[in-house]
DNA sequence: CGTTACCTTGAATCTCCTCAATACACGTGG
DNA sequence: CCACGTGTATTGAGGAGATTCAAGGTAACG
């Protein structure tokens, strides 16, 4: 990983991966993008970050001259009170968006931490307004990306403030299986988990004990397996009936 | 208000109050926009919307034509279950932008219902493209505040998932009151609350019951007064204390 | 082989919910 | 003017659900 630093230090960084070549471009999920638009994507980007698992990435109410885009690996979004209580808000996994806050607002409202190691693409915050400026297309995207970071807090908030512990904890199961399909990391249904049960309970507002007793009696129904390092979903139609049948945002959507 | 129904009847409306000339303009935290842009939204503007207390604007997982600014008035959003419980996501207030989600995606995620009778400008959803591709600041202004919403989102999931019974309380009222002054409506720090306690005990996530509890223990702070349809804040600090010292979004922001 | 991180389980306690009853303000029609 | 219905606020009682505390257990790592 020495290369990398040389290529940072360069300044212009001209050999990076090119970001039409990118191997996430050939996900599904993500919209194609114009020969132009990918142009543009890897003018802006400005470097590739690697962090390993338990790093922070941007820590609450400070700034940064940097946007990124997750590459691989996973990280998660989270605030914490004084009292050392935390309350995860989202997960980040390839082909999210993070530190849009920081570059629309005087400084983030989240912290964000990885939880495996992680390759981001390193983006200039001022080169946002060139964005906006010259590619609309792109600059839709950025916003369709802000609302789904919207609807996906939205069915947070209903998981933790209307539904039971049950509900809860297969909500979170299944976003979380879903997100990773969607990122194009599931295979055979099955994807490697890296949370532990106190990042999970720290995400649907429960006490870690509370959140253990809850997944023991899920395990029962079947509907997936989940003890050790891989989460198996078995029968995923069960599951989104147990969570309380979330609607994600469906179609395509956009990967800078 | 007859006149208003030919207007529309019209279809270009050209007679509506121009958008230079908006009392909401006056309101300190919206920031000054150039004359093209004031221009521009005046185009953009479609017509308004009045509409009477208890009235839906939105349903979940429907698709609208428009999209709205609130002038006048207040309006909550919420995602409800099949077996009639409810989460209160958010408040709208006048200068509030309301609809976008239904103009990104296929649908919108949440339903939108008026508290109180609402004024709403009313914009066409297909000139949102046109705003992206001939006005950046604007585009960059849409895009804040779906970044805003997503920040206040969070801070009601910190609040929900982590907050005890009074802290979420104190929460919810310090969090209307301080968006009624953002939109110019506090006086003398009295403001009229248009809310049941039970809108407030679907945005925290309590029972009913254990909401009105909850708010006669911190009625006897003496911190706040709230009886009758009139809210009067009194110690806004220690207010801020017991919510747990949210920082909300600084800063001017847009209004379209 | 000790340390560390995470998972698991039981017991006691407290928070919050549901049910149920009452009170009050308001508007309606008689 | 009063009787009534409706929506909201209030309060008490009992029980379900969550939390905390505490004590192992297991696997990974140096």
């Amino acid at each position: 990983m020495t290369s990398l630093r040389k290529k940072r230090a360069d300044g212009a960084a001209p050999t990076l991966t090119p970001c039409a070549q990118c191997p996430l471009r050939k996900v599904p999920a993500f919209r194609k993008f114009s020969p132009q638009e990918l142009e543009f994507i890897a003018s802006f980007k400005s470097g590739e970050l690697r962090l390993e698992a338990g790093s922070t990435i941007f820590v609450e109410e400070t700034n940064s001259p940097h946007l990124y885009t997750v590459l691989s690996g996973w990280a998660f979004k989270y605030k914490s009170l004084e009292d050392g209580r935390r309350q995860v808000l989202n997960f980040a996994v390839a082909g999210d968006f993070i530190g849009l806050q920081a570059s629309i607002f005087d400084s983030i409202r989240h912290s964000i931490e990885t939880l495996t190691d992680v390759v981001l693409c390193v983006f200039p915050r001022e080169k946002l307004w060139t964005l906006f400026e010259n590619y609309t297309g792109l600059a839709f995207d950025v916003t369709w990306l802000a609302a789904r970071e919207e609807s996906i807090l939205g069915d947070y908030l209903v998981s933790i403030g209307q539904r039971s512990a049950t509900e809860r904890v297969a909500f979170i199961l299944l976003h979380l299986f879903v997100r990773a399909r969607q990122s194009g990391l599931v295979r055979d249904n099955k994807v490697a988990f890296p949370f532990t049960q106190e990042h999970l309970a720290d995400a649907i507002g429960f006490s870690l004990v509370h959140t253990n007793k809850t997944l023991k009696r899920l395990r029962k129904t079947g509907y997936f397996r989940w003890s050790g390092p891989i989460f198996e979903m078995v029968d995923e139609a069960k599951m989104a009936e147990l969570a309380g049948a979330l609607s994600p945002v469906e179609g395509k959507r956009p990967f800078l």
